[in-house]
This record gives C-alpha cells, structure tokens and sequence, in this order.
DNA sequence: TGTGTAAGGGTGCATATGCGCCTAATTTCA
DNA sequence: TGAAATTAGGCGCATATGCACCCTTACACA
C-alpha cells in the first residue's frame, strides 16, 4: 500500500471508476430489486411486503417507536415512513400508542400485528436461508457488511 | 475449510444466519435508498433521476433497445420499464425507433436527449467521484462485484 | 408571560416498483 | 393454411420513495 502511493502521484487516490458502467447506484438499485423480489415471493403467500415485515420486526425487536425513530431505524425518509404504517394500521397491525408529547405518534404492534409476524417469520427464514444457500452465507455476511457502511455513509 | 466441513455436522453448511437482524433484503433496501438520493441530489440539478440517467446512459452505449430489452438490462420489470421511459419520452429525450415488428416498441435517444446527457455526465462523475472518496475506490469495485452476483442468482 | 425557535408530522406531487390480467402481433406446426 | 402457442406490451391496482411546503405543539428565554 504504502509502496503504491510512493509509485507515482496518479495512484494517490487508487481504483476511483468513473466508467459509466461501473455506477455504483445502478448496481445497487438493481440488486435491491432483485433481493426485494425474491422475499417478497416467500413474505406475499401472507399478504406481506418485506417492507412491511421489516417494520413490524423493528417493533418487536425495540418497542414502540416514533415515526422519526422508525424512519431512522429503516433508514428511511420521514414522510416515506408515515406512509408505509398506513396499511399496517388499516389491516390492524400497529396502533398508536399512548402520548405525553402531542406532536409525535407513537406505533407499536397490537395483538394482531404480533400474530401475523408470528406466521410470517418461518416465510421470511425460509427467503433468507434460500438466498443465504444460493448466495454464501459468507457472502452474504460480508455484504451486508459493506452495505451497512454504505448507509453510515449518512 | 476441510477440516471445518469434517469437524461436526452442523459446520456442513457454514454461516447462515436466520438472525432476523441479519435481513439481506432489509440490508440492501436501505443502502439503495441512500444510494439513490446521493446520486439524485446531484442528478437533480439538471432534473434527471439516477433511474433515468441509467436509462438514457443505457442507450447510448447500446443503441436502440426495445423495452423489454431495456428491461434485462436495467434487471427490471417489463411493466416497471415500459413505466419509467413515459417520463423521457413526454420531455423529448427518446422517441420510438422504427419497427418491423408492430408488437415491439424500440426507444432510441434523441438529439435533446444526447445533449441532456452530455450536461448530465459530469454531474453524474462528481456523484460518482464523492460516493467513491468516501466508500473507498477499491471496497465500491469489491461491492459492484458482490451485487451483481447477487443479480445474477436470476 | 409572551414570542421566537425547534421538533414532529402531514399533504401534494412526481416518479418507482411489480403483480395479475388483458390485447395484439407473430411464430410454430399439424 | 389455419389453429395453438409464444412474444411484446399496456393497464389497473397497491405500495414505495422523497422533496417542498405547511400546520401544530413544545420549549427556551428575554
């Protein structure tokens, strides 16, 4: 490494590719397709979007939540998160929860929404161990290791 | 390797975690979003997309594409490409090619939509350079790599 | 105590995404 | 050559995505 930076001044900032092809967020938009498709064949045989199975889990996981702390939990715009629990309440799988500060509202899952999570987890292990075989375990790990520093990005 | 497969039974298939923390989709979805608005903050300013620059970018690299063509290219939905070109079609960007099959559609770019990517290509290098500075040139290669395996799984 | 500011969230708009179902044109093959 | 199968694409529907702009509530501070 140190070597390289000392070969010449053009491999100061090495392996930088501005080949149209090699664009980083269509290769990211792409793959995120295809991996939403494939879940969401084995999460919609209950009427679930993996979207929508991953925000019921943050809640069974961590609690109720404010729609700016769940937004912050998907990575997800505010407004895109107010919309998202829409059909969740409207099927009855979340509720607001009771407030002290008016301003916020608070989701979390009701009865329901713990019942239909129940049966959608052997859905999704079922997605997740299909990709994880097909694609590596290993792999996988890594990857969504690298994805994750790609969202602390900011 | 061979030592771990031959160690105990449950090592035969290594590191698959059915972790619900661990969702590749939930992973990828939120590295797509940041991803996007990224690139589309810069794109904005000359009021393209990332999908659309892709899409025009597409074009001119290849040539004239029927939608479903387009579609295997972009590793999108037929329906979802017929969809996404309505927008460059209405602002002038393409126009339908001629066609010897009356089923196909064959979009091209246009004059304007040549110089629409001319202005674009810059502000899509600048995306593309600041993504990299930050992600690393090396780990945004090893990325690319790891997603369109991902694609490739079909 | 009034007021400016910050925080939480909603709405309108435009595009993105793909499934199920439909129509039209082409190709295959008996 | 005519019917069946294939191919290309559209449309309705529902959700996903985020920006600009707006309202309300809470808080800080003069």
């Amino acid at each position: 490494m140190k070597a390289m930076r000392t070969k010449t001044k053009q491999n100061q900032i090495p392996a930088i590719s501005l080949d149209p092809a090699d664009c980083n967020c269509l290769a990211i938009r792409q793959a995120a397709r295809q991996v939403t498709q494939f879940y969401d064949r084995h999460l919609g045989v209950i009427g679930l979007r993996t979207s929508q199975y991953s925000i019921l889990s943050k809640l069974l996981r961590l609690g109720p939540q404010s729609i700016n702390a769940l937004a912050m939990l998907m990575a997800m715009d505010r407004t895109t998160t107010g919309r998202a629990i829409r059909p969740l309440e409207r099927d009855g799988l979340i509720e607001v929860a009771a407030r002290d500060d008016a301003r916020t509202r608070v989701m979390q899952l009701t009865a329901a929404g713990r019942v239909r999570l129940k049966e959608a987890q052997p859905l999704w292990r079922e997605a997740q161990r299909d990709f994880e075989t097909r694609y590596g375990g290993g792999e996988a790990a890594s990857l969504r290791e690298a994805l994750s520093r790609v969202v602390s990005l900011h």
